[in-house]
DNA sequence: CTGAAAGCGCTAACAG
DNA sequence: CTGTTAGCGCTTTCAG
């Protein structure tokens, strides 16, 4: 029992297939009376367009792909949730790619040469990936970089101002009366591009308030989980001055630092007030609240979606695109307290 | 510029697309001389095969879909976390739809004549479809269902035994000494199948100690969120004879229930005792952490990809299979203490 | 406003 | 083992 086709109808409704593709479509104006006909046809039949056919005729997929790290990491999953209704409003599917931050994975997807034709254009959270792996990649693919890369010129960059969002964080900890300020998160490498800018912010800040950074007490991590801030927060109270207050690269990275302080039996923020970054939902709801930094993620998916269907839509390569997206600062019970 | 084709290929290798095609999915056998002359030509004009006309050709897309209510929903989350690589080492990319639980928009994709023979089978996480209307679908689409509902025997369903589950999270409170205990999550509606499984549970293991169920104490939420369970814990909290012990339906609904019982001035597990359900990694960072039951999603995800891609290796319709899947409790400081 | 017909790029039956 | 060729189902140019 074969599909229905366009033909099939066509032969019924006694019309061309042109003149069903046209009513299937809304293309050109065609009498009231043969859609008429047509429509009553396609519905006899059950027909349904093959997106397949369609795709290959039109000489595109009609589907992006959302390639992030992660995503069972909440701010991934938060974002890929706000992206595919604005992608389906747009007219795209939403294929989604995890590459658990291997270079290797990463580099095969936006590298020359790499696609499959699958897709029409890529919004992409690098992890693995530096500054300088992006930039060889296949020009003909539009693509949306996500996060914080800045933008080669090739490609469009949507993200938040990092280092200013960074610095608000840190000084609304200095505002608090707090002066021996840990951060949790620094990267100092190639691919750690994200964290440099969040330390960045953090010595504006000190800077700012004339205040002075103990180096020491910024403390890099592989990655940005619970468990990193949890192992962390340990080693910085093993220490005999511990800080009064820490800078954590993520939400995640704050809630594990929490748990250590409470599970030593400090208090949070009367002994150590603690700000993390990415707002997501589970800061809201543990015990302290966690302060942090918002990014507005419905602007920067719908502005990704956005920019990328502009760019699938033109002939020519676009020139690339630094945008900035808006975010705030959030107090909330692990700076001032209940 | 355009795409270089197979039949760019045949020519300047001097042969004939057949064995370019042949070369490049290594169907027939063909000579070593000749497979070499193709692979150098495909290296020399970088030919990439074009996956949308080879679908449209053999008929199929190559991908899946994975349709879940909400993809920020940390067990979700997880579960996609673990089917995009089976499914990718099975050769098919996924699709992610999330439905929000709305039932038209869940019964418009499994529905008759629904499919946009995009994809060439789904996994199915259903919330606001009731057990018949999930019978009321498309027969040709293969489909594996997650979650509560059963099989009617044309799909495969994958899920862990919720009565047993339930009944032995409740049997562990009972264990620990609880006697007046509450329940959070129930949906005594259509839609609400999976929570009434829990329910079921909850009563057996009260059954099996010889203890009665006050009825008042077996509360309904509308979802299984934070909010839920704060505002359900707030509502037995305010009664003359509060609980002193919780099942709650997830483990959002735990860390809600928590999070009231905390900003109460209650001791968790000491006033209260809470058990979740869904071993996401949030209970693990908590503070308390959230004793649990524990789904294998591991296995739910590679069971699901492996019967789904039987399904749609077979002609015939294969017929539905109840599969499930291992769980366990994890006891944690929520019931167990610190 | 509608019909005829030529592809889109690949696969696979059917020869040879 | 390899070439020829007819589609897969739809879009779209070009006439009419």
């Amino acid at each position: 029992m074969r599909e229905t086709t366009l033909r099939d109808v066509a032969e019924l409704a006694g019309v061309s297939p042109r003149t069903v593709s046209n009513v299937v479509n809304g293309y050109a104006r065609v009498t009231d009376a043969t859609r008429e006909k047509v429509e009553r046809a396609i519905a006899e039949l059950g027909y349904r367009p093959n997106v397949l056919a369609r795709n290959l005729a039109n000489g595109r997929s009609g589907q992006i792909v959302v390639v992030v790290p992660y995503l069972d990491t909440p701010y991934f999953s938060e974002l890929l949730q706000a992206i595919i209704p604005a992608a389906r409003e747009a007219g795209y599917n939403v294929l989604v790619d995890q590459t658990d931050g291997d270079r290797a994975h990463e580099s095969s997807l936006v590298g020359r040469g790499a696609r499959q034709l699958l897709f029409d254009g890529m919004i992409f959270s690098p992890l693995g990936l530096s500054q300088d792996d992006l930039s060889v990649r296949d020009p003909a693919l539009p693509l949306v970089v996500l996060g914080e890369r800045t933008s080669d010129g090739t490609f469009d960059h949507v993200g938040i101002d990092d280092v200013a969002a960074s610095t608000e964080a840190v000084a609304h900890l200095i505002e608090i009366g707090r002066r021996r300020i840990a951060a949790i998160g620094d990267q100092p490498y190639p691919t750690g591009e994200a964290a440099q800018l969040r330390t960045r912010g953090f010595r504006a800040a000190h800077a700012a308030a004339g205040l002075t950074v103990d180096e020491s007490l910024i403390i890099g991590t592989a990655r940005f989980n619970r468990i990193d801030g949890a192992t962390a927060m340990a080693a910085l109270l093993d220490r005999s001055d511990p800080p009064d207050a820490v800078f954590c690269y993520s939400d995640l990275v704050a809630s594990g630092a929490v748990h250590t302080l409470l599970a030593h039996g400090l208090r949070v923020p009367e002994d150590v007030a603690i700000i993390g970054y990415d707002d997501i939902e589970d800061g809201r709801y543990g015990r302290p609240t966690i302060s942090t930094i918002s990014p507005d993620k419905g602007a920067i998916a719908r502005t990704a979606v956005e920019r990328l269907v502009m760019r699938m839509g033109s002939a020519e390569p676009l020139p690339g695109k630094e945008i900035r997206a808006a975010h705030r600062l959030i107090p909330r019970q692990s700076t001032i307290g209940f």
